[in-house]
DNA sequence: TATGCATTTGCAACTGATTTGCAACTTGTC
DNA sequence: GACAAGTTGCAAATCAGTTGCAAATGCATA
């Protein structure tokens, strides 16, 4: 069973129709080791399904984020990139001069931004860390 | 001599002409406690400015932004909030109900950020985090 | 305190990313 | 297979921000 069936499977059972072009866009998805945006997307799932509007490529993403089976991020400027949902949470360190991305995660940071907000009264929803680093000198 | 004196000083010694559609949106971020966007700062300065255009308004963010005047914040799916800069760091906490933007900063957390870059041979440069919350119910 | 011209302005039209109204068309169910 | 509800493609709309242009203005200099 492949990664798409697993997320095709998943959808059916939140109820979610599958259609011809949602399908596509899932193989796709599914298949991508990068973080295309909507745009690409459209573009590499055209190749199956020529007809797929751009529009329901948007409507799709937003249907598979509301279920939690892809993930969005919005770094500056640029339109929105996707990724499946990896069951792991992670955060990013970004190397400002070769651009490279290295993921990471800390339960000790996310446990004190836990208490941060519980402190004033609130719970969080999600978050959003980035740190720009630069290698040091060795 | 007022904070907004302070930018208006600080831009003429950069070169940077001060016109008063300028003055006037000095005045309203000089005077702001918040972390208004383009239309807000726009909706503000124009009592003292009726005629201060938009684009006006995004032409000086930008200048202020290149300045280092002013900071600009791109929280998630809303439009770019703005707010004079400060000379001390501080995170942010966005009410993901309401909008209300809340300045926070953890010692703590900023040295776990630097120990974890640190353990693989990094320093940062500058980070960001945001963490969108709730109201706990009481 | 007047002059000149580069900078800045207001307007309107444009952009890029995303959303939406709507009629036609599928999907999943019976 | 038939049917109701969910989805689609298209075009037009929206939203945030940018840009071209001619007129207006800041400010360095005289």
């Amino acid at each position: 069973m492949t990664k798409a069936d697993d997320l095709t499977q998943a959808l059916r059972d939140a109820g979610v129709r599958i259609t011809r072009q949602r399908a596509a866009l899932l193989t796709v998805i599914a298949g991508a080791d990068d973080h295309p945006d909507a745009v690409e997307l459209h573009r590499r799932a055209s190749k199956d399904m020529p007809s797929l509007s751009l529009s329901t490529v948007y409507r799709t993403l937003t249907a598979l984020e509301d279920q939690g089976v892809i993930q969005r991020h919005q770094f500056d400027g640029t339109p929105s990139r996707f990724e499946k949902a990896e069951d792991d949470h992670h955060d990013h360190m970004i190397d400002v001069d070769t651009g490279e991305v290295i993921e990471f995660c800390s339960d000790r940071i996310e446990q004190l931004q836990t208490e941060l907000a519980a402190e004033i009264g609130y719970e969080i929803v999600h978050h959003r860390m980035e740190l720009y680093v630069r290698k040091k000198d060795a």
